[in-house]
DNA sequence: GTTGTTGCAAACAGTTTGCACTTAA
DNA sequence: TTAAGTGCAAACTGTTTGCAACAAC
């Protein structure tokens, strides 16, 4: 079984979860669709595909469970709230393909300058920042032309 | 009466959209509320206590119109969708502060460096992008001491 | 007078809730 | 065995729609 799989469900464990199929199929839905951007609707019609039923309050219950759990973030684009599973590491600014809604994180944050800016310029005090970069991953625009 | 709802009222008019009661509230609210963020509700709030009565359905059709007509602009932010005058010239980053919703657009943008880096070290072709601070405005950081 | 606009009621989509039944541990 | 999780049906919120009445031009 998935590394990655296998861990989050340890994780799942030690906050006291139980592990029901349920969730289980949501999980592998998630490790399986690297990083792209998955709403409830699109979960509900995978775990159907597998010939397997759940329930909308299901997902949402869960979807919520595994957000603040940090095991997957919650992402409002377009009108849309969407998932993902939830990367390790710092910063986290997302450049989001708007044709198949793969993101990919950036490796660094883009304030330094901008930050200097609000704090000797302004009367704002920020306390968080959103950053997100649209536009067509390498695989969408190849398959393009 | 307002200069700047004068001229509004005139790029409807050019627009060919008739100067409806409604749209008149929605239009003075969007004037006297200085760029802070406003959904429906509080629209139709505002309008029944000025002892006016207005539709859901008007309000929606008109936040339509007027943001097709980039007099007002639509902003999803916290899983909301709100409105707020469009301020004319391009940058077009803002500050929010998370208390009273007033915005504050950032005078330039902050992506050069980032743009660059995109451009060179990654296959991803960026099309559009989103910045969001959120913080807290001078006037409700003194209110909060 | 005509066309665009409104109010109303009803529909809709996405999400949430209460409750009785079920199941993982 | 039992607390946690699920399914179901029903509610709810924000938004949209069709249609007949209405008003700005």
């Amino acid at each position: 079984m998935n590394e990655q799989l296998k861990q989050i469900y340890e994780t799942m464990k030690e906050k006291g979860f139980k592990l029901t199929p349920a969730r289980k199929y949501m999980l592998e839905i998630f490790v399986n669709s690297d990083y792209r951007l998955l709403d409830a609707s699109q979960i509900y019609d995978l775990i159907r595909k597998k010939n397997k039923k759940i329930n909308f309050s299901t997902i949402y219950r869960n979807l919520e469970i595994l957000t603040d759990s940090e095991i997957i973030e919650k992402i409002t684009f377009n009108e849309e709230t969407k998932y993902k599973l939830r990367e390790q590491g710092s910063p986290h600014h997302l450049m989001i393909c708007t044709l198949c809604h793969q993101t990919i994180p950036l490796p660094f944050c883009p304030f330094g300058e901008l930050e200097t800016y609000i704090k000797n310029d302004t009367d704002f005090l920020p306390t968080n920042h959103h950053v997100e970069i649209y536009g067509y991953c390498k695989k969408c625009r190849q398959q393009q032309n």
